[in-house]
DNA sequence: CACTGCCTTCCTACTAGTAGGTAGACAAAA
DNA sequence: TTTTGTCTACCTACTAGTAGGAAGGCAGTG
């Protein structure tokens, strides 16, 4: 089972991996350099910079979440599953202690001193994922699923904050449990009676 | 008015704005020596090493703290007062945009890549908050006034998460409002009906 | 077929600048 | 006089990034 892989997205896998253990100032090319048997200068070959390292590994992490987002959304029968299912996923993730944490979510924390092209890109992502979930509650609410308390887009918007405040709360306190009490509690609280 | 701050006082002031807005790996002992017109190697004669200065950085913050919650207790009349007394803290130093962003939340989120004698002092500060947490909230439901679901010490972890993440969530995608939005129902649902 | 030239990938070797940290001199205060 | 705080000057390790070349694949051309 050899990796397939080019070179490129091995570098940006490896550079994923120690952005999510710890964000844009804790890693350096030596550290990917290191990591997959290549020299830095290798690494510059594809990435000349590393802002643009990372705003290309940002569009791939919000290309990727798109498309499962997207997928989501044809399989699940209900709303309410799409949602289930979407709250699933990184309840999974934070469980198992497997790696894909949420990118975006160690990003945005550090929002204040990251570089432009990668800031934009972030709130990018955050602005996808909250137009998803809106029409899954506005479709949840022509359903007759969900009862809201507000707009859609404010549900949502305070949804996302929610699961990623969770995600790095329940990491930080290493009490991966954490992450469903907080969150489970927010979308019972969507259903309609 | 001038400045009657020791030096290190001064140092901390500064080291803990730069945390606050970059992270641990976001600033460094030049930073600060730019910031408060001294030589850098006058910041290694008060904190001979980075980790020892963000080491006393957190212990005075948790002092602070405690001090604040310790008041907080005497002062407010009934546990629920105590408990919007400290949301409305957080809710006005981010609605201000004014610096005092939770400096823990910050490095909560690079816990993985913190030297041990930060990391360590971080989990205390959030152990001690949650344990005030804990005991209005206990005091709470023994006056009627809360109504819990859970027990207390998970409600407080809860709770934390839910301010901790909205806090960051709410400065990343530059929406205060958003805080409110989200810790705002939390503490609606633990009100007895 | 061989030859040429281009392109991709990776390399060694380097740069300028910054990181955290140290040694020792000096002045003022205790 | 010892202590405290600051300085200049320096160190080593590491940062992102560059220059230039070697090796191989892959056209197209004779």
């Amino acid at each position: 089972m050899k990796s397939t892989a080019s070179t490129s997205e091995k570098i940006l896998d490896i550079a994923q991996s120690l952005i999510v253990a710890g964000g844009y100032n804790g890693f350096s090319y030596a550290d990917i350099s290191a990591a997959i048997g290549i020299r830095k200068a290798s690494i510059h070959h594809h990435f000349p910079a590393k802002a643009e390292l990372v705003a290309v590994l940002v569009d791939r992490y919000t290309r990727q979440a798109q498309a499962g987002l997207q997928s989501l959304r044809e399989q699940a029968a209900s709303p309410a599953d799409q949602l289930q299912f979407y709250i699933d996923y990184w309840r999974s993730c934070i469980e198992n202690a497997s790696q894909p944490f949420c990118v975006c979510a160690m990003l945005a924390s550090e929002m204040q001193m990251l570089p432009d092209e990668v800031a934009s890109r972030v709130r990018a992502h955050f602005q996808g994922l909250a137009a998803w979930l809106t029409s899954v509650l506005q479709a949840g609410v022509e359903q007759g699923l969900f009862r809201l308390d507000k707009r859609p887009e404010e549900q949502a918007q305070m949804l996302m904050a929610s699961v990623h405040g969770a995600m790095l709360s329940a990491r930080a306190l290493g009490d991966p449990g954490l992450f469903i009490a907080v969150v489970g509690p927010e979308i019972a609280m969507l259903r309609a009676a």
